[in-house]
DNA sequence: TAAGGTAATTACCTTTAGGTAAGCACATTG
DNA sequence: CAATGTGCTTACCTAAAGGTAATTACCTTA
């Protein structure tokens, strides 16, 4: 596979390098509310090595999604807000999130319902799903 | 990074698992439409390896988002297809299809005005933003 | 009996993503 | 003048993701 070929007008692969990156979303999502400096991001994003957060804005501001502003003062001062193309990523990102969250409760409550962990789940399952397993 | 820790709890990280691969937005987006085989999501994924192929789907099946079905028939046939939780995830993919399509069509149209392929652009795109860049 | 299809599994390798830690330039503060 | 803060960059390394290709098991059809 010759790496590019795939991504070249592939919606799915082109949505994919703004939001795949372990980082990326968790980024974005932090510039949503107030553009944001460097240090900030930093202390905001829980274990993000400096290498990669510089790497992600200066891909994002490539990107046109995001956009940076260095104010010449001391000490030194350098902002990164969302562009108006950046800004289009919220709603997506919004989705995300919203489905990451609800899904992570479901998971919790199963688990907590742990009388008899897997089986009894299985069987309520079982009962939502009218067609049977033919296996 | 203790690898684990992230993801505990955390929407972000949660939802990163069913969406980052590569191959995992389409393999779902796929199942959308209809219940699929093995052969036919292979056929359908221009470059997907067999490996690849298989791990995403034992991963979805533990994780509740596919079910699958074996058919004790000749030739052997297993249908692989969204369950309702996976079915939560169609809305989410479509808005990131839908931005990916969105943001490649802009692409394309900025690429085409290359008359003077970058300055050009910049001008009317410092057009459009009304606070000066002081840098 | 040989060939072909389906649904895998496995060992091995390459590529990419990401982390670690050191260093740098520049300015301010003590 | 040393220490500190900001915003980087770089070299090096590890781990994860993904690709390649061979193999398996089982069944059917020619």
């Amino acid at each position: 596979m010759s790496s590019e070929a795939l991504y070249v007008g592939c919606p799915v692969q082109h949505a994919r390098q703004f939001l795949s990156g372990k980082w990326q979303i968790a980024i974005i999502w932090h510039l949503k509310t107030q553009p944001s400096r460097f240090v900030d991001l930093r202390n905001i994003l829980p274990g993000i090595s400096e290498k990669v957060l510089t790497q992600e804005l200066r891909f994002f501001e490539e990107s046109g999604i995001v956009q940076k502003e260095v104010f010449v003062c001391s000490p030194a001062k350098v902002e990164y807000r969302l562009t108006t193309q950046g800004l289009t990523l919220i709603p997506v990102i919004q989705h995300i999130i919203q489905w990451g969250y609800t899904n992570l409760q479901e998971e919790k409550a199963k688990r907590s319902m742990s009388s008899t962990p897997t089986s009894v789940i299985d069987e309520l399952e079982a009962m939502q799903v009218p067609e049977r397993n033919q296996e």
